[in-house]
DNA sequence: ATGATTTGTTGTGAGATACAACATAAAGCA
DNA sequence: TGCTTTATGTTGTATCTCACAACAAATCAT
């Protein structure tokens, strides 16, 4: 919105957005509740959601059978035809889905490369996913952008990945090509900062406003930020690198890197070779750790979630933030105690900090980049429905 | 604003809070000005600065002979007859000031106790303060609140001094007491979090909307961040308490504390050791250290910085900054050899994180502190200048 | 069936800003 | 000095959006 607000059309599009932002993060309302949760007239709603059904963005069904007093009152829900295509390229996969702006996912395909995926090629990938889709099953949806999660640093200004490590790309104008090739416009996030968007939205961090994410990945481990209710990118967009960080390490047997950051210390693989796995998706890995009583494996655990607590602690003596969730493997090492994890920050973290703060597993499975991925795909629309 | 955005009367009032709040961060400005900066409409700036005339917020003064072509504009400058008392509890006195909306302190008292200022006692002398300042120089002001600098943990919901480790003081409504004795609206904040804002808004900072500024005092280091323009506190206001965390220490004969946290590391109290001296104020120590040749006092400051570097890494990576600035004996560290730091930092941190990155001293003096409690003293009016 | 309750619908009103036309003040220039 | 140019204040009108009130509709309770 080009500052529009303090002019009457900022208003309108501002309620606009209001509306669909309600209706897109907690699903269909009737409109009563809309009118209570915007705190607008009744006729002012009455109005926004015609403009919006007009607009093709919501669609009203008959009311709830609620068997309350009253006139019971329709239901808005968002038009499910509005729809974000979602990437998530990895080394050994592209995933692409076209994910609804009511959430769902109607289509949803992992495309396995037996290479490193280039740019143009996942731009081609995506195209061609858009158009299959278009000619079938998705003939009547209205494709409104697509969201990438790219597990590398992403330069928010532009969309240029500056530098992902394990697809060796390195300052890609990923945007660009992506645009160029699907002719919708796009948007590009770090994996782990679009996880957090998602949980924040959608899974474990419904509803908090400042909330810390940290995602333990294959490849390290990234996060993200939300204060004030919104994702933090800083100056260029490459805040949440939590990996990069160097914890104090009190114990200096614990420290098996020298010179090491976070993720040098607290790691997957790691984990993976001290219950003598090669390699193995998350639950195998959770199963593992769960059947191994070796004390090796108790020892490593123990080492990393010291480690990770005084990482946190960290985060949360600057942040004060009221919610911390974990994801991926850090989810897996956490889940073990989570008790112990929390205890352990609260000894260390500022006592008054920590009161408040809980810690708590991510909610969303592994259509969670997706969902973060589709969701500043939706941005723009989401924030003026009316665009331009 | 009871979230009266989205309607009329919202709209107004936030357009009456936007050319009040250009006023008040830049000083005097045309009316010509402020319809660019606002984008409202001529005739629309000028009702508004009628109507905070008319509540005696701003004053219109006489165009400035500006040699330009055209028919001169009004200047359009904050009253500076709209007061905030502005106040800080120290362990060896209490600093009080009233600043004007303007950024004059035209009234400035620190009053030097020779025990540990009590609750009571501040609230006391504050509405003393004011008692004489009304009856004397300050006649016809207007005092609009009240804003506290506390060096401690201060709950941003009530303004409860949870815990200051300096004053003694524990869980202290210290918002209410003076509320109390003074019939003013209060507010309170942490001291190094003020400084935050003063420097953000009116310092090194300026324009900058993500920072992160450290204050190294004597009794140890906090901060405050800006995201999004906006300072952070976090889900209780506790945000900001670098001095807390524990950052790694790559050389372990650079520890001096077990399990010792940044502020132990890194203290004023180690340098002034170094050097000599029993206490001093900031400038002492910089001619100290700055005399000093001695290897001893190289080696102390290295490490120091060493640690820091360190610390400030944790936060470029997780916050991607624009700007970091340093305050107090942190300056004077860093001002020995600023790009020595800054190089330090971008050997450690994320090389893309720190492209952006500038790291500055605090540019504001002693006032800093006052101009900040001032600052969350004005807050609610000048979101609001309609109040209610 | 009747009343109570809640909510949609409709028409009117009010408030704030945009816009256009005109007025005004300064600088530039002959 | 006086005319032109330029930028801005001033005034009155138009427009837009939301609030409000009155009425209608749909459901539950008795």
């Amino acid at each position: 919105m080009t500052d529009r607000a303090g002019t009457f059309d900022g208003v309108h599009r501002r309620n606009l957005s209001k509306v669909l932002g309600h209706v897109h993060l907690d699903g269909p309302l009737s409109r009563a509740r809309l009118t209570a949760m915007t705190g607008l007239n009744r006729s002012t709603v009455a109005s926004l959601v015609a403009e919006l059904t007009a607009r093709g963005l919501v669609i009203e069904q008959a009311p709830d059978p609620t068997n309350r007093v009253g006139r019971p009152s329709p239901v808005v829900a968002p038009d499910p035809r509005v729809l974000a295509i979602a990437v998530n390229p990895e080394v050994d996969a592209v995933t692409i889905a076209a994910v609804g702006i009511d959430g769902g996912i109607p289509a949803r395909e992992r495309i396995e490369v037996d290479h490193l995926p280039s740019p143009d090629e996942t731009a081609e990938l995506v195209a061609s996913a858009l158009d299959r889709w278009r000619a079938a099953d998705l003939r009547d949806a209205r494709f409104v952008g697509v969201g990438l999660a790219v597990p590398g640093l992403v330069r928010a200004s532009d969309g240029l990945v500056r530098f992902a490590p394990h697809l060796l790309w390195s300052d890609v104008p990923i945007r660009a090509l992506v645009e160029e090739s699907t002719g919708l416009p796009t948007a590009v996030g770090n994996d782990a900062s679009l996880g957090a968007i998602a949980e924040h939205l959608f899974g474990a961090g419904r509803g908090v406003d400042d909330m810390v994410y940290l995602n333990g990945g294959a490849s390290g481990i990234g996060g993200g930020l939300i204060v004030h209710g919104r994702p933090v990118g800083g100056s260029a967009g490459y805040a949440g690198e939590f990996g990069q960080n160097r914890p104090g390490i009190a114990a200096p047997d614990d420290r098996r890197a020298a010179e090491g950051v976070l993720e040098d210390e607290v790691s997957r693989a790691r984990l993976l070779e001290v219950v003598g796995l090669d390699h193995g998706d998350e639950p195998t890995l959770a199963d593992a750790l769960a059947a191994a009583d070796s004390p090796a494996v108790a020892d490593e655990v123990g080492r990393q979630s010291r480690i990770l607590a005084t990482a946190l602690c960290n985060a949360v003596n600057v942040l004060n933030p009221s919610l911390i969730v974990l994801g991926g493997f850090l989810a897996t090492l956490a889940e073990r105690d989570l008790g112990a994890l929390e205890a352990a920050v609260a000894a260390q973290a500022m006592p008054a900090a920590s009161e408040g703060l809980s810690i708590r597993v991510a909610a969303l499975g592994e259509n969670r980049l997706l969902i973060g991925a589709a969701e500043i795909a939706f941005a723009d629309l989401l924030a003026d429905p009316l665009g331009r």
